[in-house]
Order: C-alpha cells, then structure tokens, then sequence
RNA sequence: GCUGAUAUAGCUCAGUUGGUAGAGCGCAUCCUUGGUAAGGAUGAGGUCGGCGGUUCAAAUCCGCCUAUCAGCUCCA
C-alpha cells in the first residue's frame, strides 16, 4: 500500500512537472493544459498546443522535466474560492470548465510548483521537487484524446509519461513492454503462416491453412463441450431482410454497425433492402419461433457458429482484436425464470472447463440495471439477485466487481475477464440475460397450466468470438501453443528418400488417431526440413532413418528443448499423442 | 470518425541533398546423400500502396484516396 500511495504522489506530481515543462517549451500563452491523471505505468496529461507534438520531441521534453526537477523549488498548497479560481485561470478554457462545474460552496485547492506554475488540483502533492530527483520516467508517446471522452468536443493532444520509483523498475517495465511486442499476434501471425489480410476486405481475416487448423480445433473443442451439456447447433441465414431488423430494434439502434445490401431497384431504405447480421439473436428467436413449445422442452440452447459483419469506424480496427468480420461461441437459451439460476450455473462451469484448458484464469462482473431499462422492474430484481447468488456461491462474496447501472437497457450480464500470460486482461466470455427481445418477437411456451408464458433468453459466449480469442492465445502462448491446439501436431522428417516409406508409415498411423501430422518428402537436406518444422513451431519432430526403420521406432524432438528422446518405440509415440490430443493438456510430455 | 505515423521483392528491412532500385531469409535449378535451427553455386522475382501534380527527371517533393500501426471513443 506505501507502494501504492507513493506512485499516486509521485506520478500525479510528475504530471505537473510535465506540464509545467510542455508550458516552458511552448510558451504560457500557448498552451491549453486540461487534465493530467496518473495511469497504470505512469502519467499523462492533455493539451492544446499550437502544433503537434512528435516523437523528436520527447527528448527535449525529458530533458526539460529534469532541469525543472532539478531546480528543487517548493511546492504549495492554497485554498481558494471559486470566484478566485475562475479568475486565475481565466485563461485555461478547461479549467475553468472545471471549476464551473465545483459545487459553489467548495473549497478549492491550487498548487504551486514554483512560483510560475500553478494548477489546480486536490492533491496531495510532494513537497519539494527535489523529491522527485530519483525516480525514473520516460515519455512513451503521444496521441489525441478527446475533452471528457466526446468525440463532438476538443481535441486534446494527450502525452503519456512512463514513470516509476527508481530506474531499475523502469527498466523492468520497458523490458515487460517489449516482451508484449514481440508476442504481437499480427508479427507471430504471418511468421505462422496463420492468417493474413487484404486491402480489399478491411478488418476481414483470411484463415490461411495452418490458422484454419487451429480455428478449427478451437471450435470442435466448443461444439465437444457444449453437446454434452445439451447444447445443439443450429445455422441461419447471414443476410436477412430489413423486416427482422425493425423486430429486433437493431435497424433503429444499430444500423450505423451493419453492412447493408440493397435492394433491386437500389432505393435507399427500401422494403427489400437486406442487412448482414450482426448478431445471432434476432435468426435463433426466428427458429424458436417456428413451432409451439411447451415448458417441458425448456431450457432450449441453440448454438451458433456463424459468421457476423459488423462496420466499425475506420482507425478502430486492430489485427484479430478489432475485426469487421468474425464468428462467436454464441448461444440462445430460451429458459423460465426459475431455470435461470441453475443455467447460468451451467456456463460458468463450461466457462472455467474452457479457460483452464488454456491456463488463462479470469476474472467476473456484474453490470446491473440502468435508468433506461425496459421491462418489468421485480423481474429485474429478482434476476440481479439470481447472479449475485450464482457469483457469491462460485467465486465468493466480494471476489468479482459490481458495475451498478452498466447493464444492457434489455437486461443484467455478467462479463468474464482473462488474464494472459502477461498479466494483461481482455473481455471475451459474456452471459447477458434479456427480457426484450423474447417481447419482441411475441415468443411463448405453454406452462403446466396451459397458459402462454414468455420465456427469457440468455445470450451467451465463451470465447467471445473466436478471432479476438485467436489473437489473445496467440499472445499468451508466444505462438507455442499446447498439442491440441497446433496447427501441425507432429512434423516428420525422412533423413533420406530410401526412409520415406516408412515415414509414410508413421504419418498414416498418426493420422489414423487424428494427428495433424505433415511430412517433407522431398531430397533435400534433412536441416532444411527440421527448421522449417521448429519455425513453424511443431510440438513434435520426428526424424526417420536408418535405425529407425530397423527398430520400428522414432526419433523425437520436443519443442523448446535441447535434448532429443531417441528410439522411442513408434506404437508408444502414437500412444501419447493420442493421450495428450484427448485430454488436451497445455504441456509436452515427454514419456 | 479524430490526432500522429507508416506503406519498397513472399517475409524482415536498406535506399544519403530528386538522376526510374538493393541485402538477408524464402523460392527455382544444379551440386552436396545429409542424424537434429541456416552446406555450396547459379537464377527468377519489384510499373517502390493507388490516382493526380511539381520537375528535363519522382521510391524520394506536394495533394487526394486506400490500407495498416500507436492511441482516443466504441466494442466480441
């Protein structure tokens, strides 16, 4: 915690400092300075500047901190009315949008550093400069930010500032930054041969050979779980007409989201103007719909692996992470309210099963009611009270986040965080309950009773979408991922051609189990083929000569270590491919 | 969409103040018949993202467009 309170003193103090600097190098009537936080590795602060900063600046900014660092002046508090403020920073537009917005009776505290700079501010703050003499910090970039996040509102120029205690943390960090680079799976993603884009479709991967062999494992590993756990598949259209986008609400409310096709004659908004989905939900309620149900069938889970289009603003897409074209995990479930306890139960179970596999822990929110929510307000409490006992039960009381109001206008959900190898969280796993669009689409069962009741949906996915979930492991496993999940499982090495017989032998025999398996055949030299194989990062190579012919066996080397395991009995090789593709274990055995 | 930046061979990148392009890896052919991350030789491959402009001359300077990256905002 002392670790804590002194990064927040000392970042937030260096965030002065920069801008004290920024003002020094552009002039005070020059700048505009708004806000300026501390982040989770440093600082930044916001500007308007007469021109735009670069990264040929950083040095002279760096270098200016210093010096003022290195004048060791004093740093005091004042408190002062608002009026007083108003006029000492008339000048500053956003400050005085600050202090407008202070309740009238508040006590407003400035801060000098110096006696030529001063900002407003709560605090607290160091003393003396000189205090911060011994930390380290580095400007790491600078980008534009909007005025309190509205894209309608100024411009600001935000300059980041890495800032640590001292330089060896500094250091640390840096080298943690440069780590994540290097695991960036848009580079590891060519060097894999996994996926690629075109100019031609922005933000639409192309599933090259060997990602096609990953995507495709991820996804019989759901379809594995799920149908086990009742769930059954289904496939729908993925364009549909305007007609079921004005049912669903998302011609209204999203239609600034999708790809819209015209219509014959081509007539803006026209009656057979199409959309390409964006969503599931809309088509899985079209196929409850298509019968009576009773509650007897209730839960009914329909999955969906198809492929949804969503336009994003350009500048927003990011490799796999931001994409305009993808697939989810999804699933409808069509439950009473009784069921849903029990149900959401059932996910966060499939849940763990699936992030485990990955060794990816993760972390759940609860988002519940906002203002603008639709539907009947003790079906929403009593639902929010539902998840509060499903999450309390499975992570315990206080150990997931409530988000109160963040919910969807259509219900309460639940989101689930990973944690990769780097520490650094991503939202994938969803389970949002909605009271809407069932309404919406005039769905119903049949009760013991005989009455007509509206069942409520659970939208809900694992993953998430299987592109940004791709992206995350690619990151988190540098790109060796485990044996299950490679694209190539096994690479097999003939050291001459006499020995490709037998190497045919051993491919068939894995293939026979499952194993994607690939063989180079060719007459070249055997280094060639085993580097090709150790770039591509294969789990296993297995190189075949003479001996092995002989002694019906295989020579192995296993992915990330030196020494290889030789004369290793071929039937007790396939044996442990075969145990580790089945019980999808992270790490490469070796016996 | 906004701010800044980038776009040269399949990949990673050079290309100095404007004088129509280079390297390494990869690929092809031949030699080497190889026991675990680069054996040797030769060769193919680029209208320098697109369209305009300035100039005797543009990869290089200017404008517009497209795509991408770092962020902001939004999201799976």
């Amino acid at each position: 915690m002392e670790r804590e309170e002194f990064l927040q003193v000392y970042r937030h103090s260096l965030a002065h400092v920069l801008a004290k600097a920024v003002i020094e190098l552009f002039g005070k009537d020059n700048v505009q300075y708004a806000i300026g936080p501390q982040i989770a590795d440093g600082l930044y602060y916001d500007f308007v500047l007469p021109r735009a900063v670069t990264t040929e600046d950083f040095p002279e900014i760096e270098a200016k901190m210093k010096e003022i660092l290195k004048r060791k002046e004093d740093w005091r508090r004042e408190e002062v009315s608002k009026a007083d403020a108003l006029e000492m920073f008339k000048n500053q537009k956003f400050k005085v949008e600050i202090i407008q917005d202070l309740p009238e009776d508040e006590t407003i505290t400035v801060y000098y550093t110096g006696d030529d700079y001063v900002d407003l501010c709560r605090g607290p703050h160091i003393a003396n400069s000189a205090e911060l003499l011994s930390t380290a910090f580095k400007v790491k970039a600078v980008s534009s930010a909007y005025w309190r996040g509205d894209e309608k509102r100024d411009s600001l120029q935000r300059i980041y500032v890495y800032a640590f205690p001292d330089q060896n943390q500094l250091k640390a960090h840096l080298a943690w930054v440069k780590e994540a680079q290097e695991r960036d799976h848009k580079k590891i993603g060519t060097q894999l041969d996994l996926f690629m884009f075109n100019e031609t479709a922005p933000g639409m991967p192309y599933w090259l050979p060997r990602g096609s062999k990953l995507y495709q494992a991820l996804l019989t590993f759901s379809r594995e779980l799920q149908s086990r756990e009742g769930y059954q598949e289904i496939s729908a259209p993925v364009i549909n007409s305007k007609k079921l986008w004005l049912i669903s609400g998302h011609w209204a409310h999203y239609q600034n989201n999708m790809f819209v096709v015209p219509g014959t004659d081509w007539t803006p908004n026209a009656e057979d103007m199409m959309g390409a989905k964006p969503m599931n939900c809309p088509n899985a309620m079209t196929a409850y719909k298509r019968t009576s149900h009773s509650y007897k069938e209730l839960p009914i889970r329909y999955s969906e692996y198809d492929v949804l289009h969503r336009k994003e603003k350009s500048g927003q897409m990011n490799g796999l992470f931001r994409v305009q074209e993808f697939r989810q995990d999804d699933d409808h479930t069509f439950v009473m309210e009784s069921q849903i306890e029990s149900e959401i139960e059932n996910i966060i179970s499939i849940a763990d099963r699936i992030y485990s596999t990955f060794g990816l822990t993760y972390r759940a929110e609860l988002s519940t009611r906002p203002e603008d929510f639709m539907g009947d307000i003790e079906v929403w409490d009593r639902a929010e009270a539902a998840l509060k006992r499903i999450l309390d039960k499975h992570y315990g009381e206080g150990n997931y986040e409530v988000n109160e109001g963040d919910g969807a206008f259509y219900g309460p959900k639940i989101d689930l965080q990973i944690k990769d190898a780097l520490g650094r969280e991503w939202q994938c796993g969803t389970v949002q309950l909605d009271f809407q669009l069932p309404h919406n689409f005039g769905l119903t069962y049949q009760d013991m009773n005989g009455q007509l009741q509206e069942p409520v949906v659970l939208h809900r996915a694992i993953y998430g979408s299987f592109e940004r979930f791709i992206g995350i492991i690619i990151e988190h496993f540098k790109g060796a991922f485990p044996f299950w999940l490679n694209p190539y499982q096994v690479g097999v090495v003939p050291i001459r051609v006499e020995h490709n017989a037998y190497a045919e032998k051993v491919v068939n025999a894995l293939q026979d189990i499952g194993i994607r398996t690939e063989v180079d055949y060719a007459d070249k030299n055997m280094n060639e083929k085993i580097k090709f194989y150790k770039t591509m990062k294969d789990p296993y190579i297995v190189v075949v000569g003479d001996k092995e012919v002989e002694e019906n066996t295989v020579s192995v080397t296993v992915r990330g270590q030196k020494q290889q395991l030789h004369g290793v009995p071929l039937d007790t090789f396939i044996a442990l491919c075969d145990k580790m593709n089945r019980t999808r274990c992270k790490d490469l055995l070796t016996e």
